[in-house]
DNA sequence: CCTACCGATCGGTAGG
DNA sequence: CCTACCGATCGGTAGG
């Protein structure tokens, strides 16, 4: 190879976006300084601007990986064994576990999407769509009625998304009820919502 | 009276109010500035320093006056005759449709809360728990049996309104399905889910 | 001529 | 109700 980055290269960029993950979280993205950051890694403004052009590939890169591992959980959770019922509560628990276990990261990805450039922002819109074309196939294999109506599927889909993407607002991990439970629920509601639409 | 306000003391407050409410919704509350909503009502920062003493006193009055009405509106429609899945339907469209008639609101609402100094969030959070309980009563006289599992009644109350709540992300009015539609699914899932919690 | 980094400071703009 | 400003802090970049 002609030159070496630093052994650590790509452990350091991770730990940038984990703590800028953190503070956008916290703070909000126009809410957390590019400082803030740089001394929550204890290092300085211009090691951040070594790693990142700018604050804004920061943002893009907190929501591309948690978009892209939730579509890669998603995916394998929809293809395993089972009937479309079971499959469908497969990916509603593998999406709540991976939402549990990268809240910030989460928060992030539903709260400042305006933040990132057109480009950019079209991108995660396009992960975000693969998404929802996962739960929109297996409500197909669950009714293959609904077919025609793509309307009333996007309507259901949305719906399901609703009750899962903004648990972290409410959701108690040390509560009576644990999260696989509400994956659960948020599935069977959804199947009911499918049986409705499609008798 | 020792001093009078302006004839249009209200009205121009609204009017800042609503402006404030649209830039907030569009721009995030720090990205909005108070010169931008100064410049939207045609005046000057002062005029809107005059009206409200601090940019987040704009933000709580925005805030405030619509979550008062939702209030207002879920308990009128929650005490209209009818069986309990009767009222909780008309809850539900009571809801959407003033989502959709303030949106810009809505969007603050759900956006901007931690932007509030402690004691002016924990009104609003209040107002806002007011809310949960009208669900929470409609969901027990719906199914007394669950009377004693609170924690349960607390997840299905939190999934119906991550339904309807974030419907401004992805609702398109012009689109094939009406909002009162979308709130008698998210109600017929929520009935659904509440059946199953029971049985 | 490269990379990995530092302390200091740039031009503009924020809320008040 | 305006212009003229303030102390502070923003994202990003300079030289070395």
């Amino acid at each position: 190879m002609a030159r070496t980055q630093s052994a650590d290269y790509a452990v350091r960029r991770d730990a940038i976006t984990r703590e800028a993950a953190r503070l956008y979280a916290r703070h909000g993205f126009l809410g957390a300084s590019v400082a803030q950051v740089a001394a929550a890694c204890e290092t300085s403004k211009s090691l951040i601007y070594h790693y990142y052009p700018s604050k804004e590939d920061i943002l893009f890169a907190v929501m591309d990986t948690h978009v892209q591992r939730l579509v890669r959980a998603a995916r394998r959770a929809a293809a395993e064994p089972g009937d479309a019922r079971a499959r469908l509560g497969a990916a509603a628990r593998a999406l709540v576990v991976r939402y549990e276990g990268a809240g910030d990261y989460q928060r992030v990805l539903m709260n400042e999407l305006r933040r990132l450039p057109d480009e950019k922002r079209t991108e995660i819109v396009g992960h975000q769509r693969e998404l929802l074309d996962i739960v929109d196939a297996l409500i197909l294999a669950l009714k293959p009625g609904l077919e025609a109506d793509k309307p009333r599927r996007r309507t259901l889909t949305m719906l399901f998304f609703g009750m899962i993407n903004w648990m972290h607002t409410w959701f108690d991990p040390d509560g009576a009820i644990d999260a696989t439970d509400v994956a659960d629920m948020a599935a069977a509601m959804l199947v009911a919502g499918v049986e409705q639409a499609a008798g």
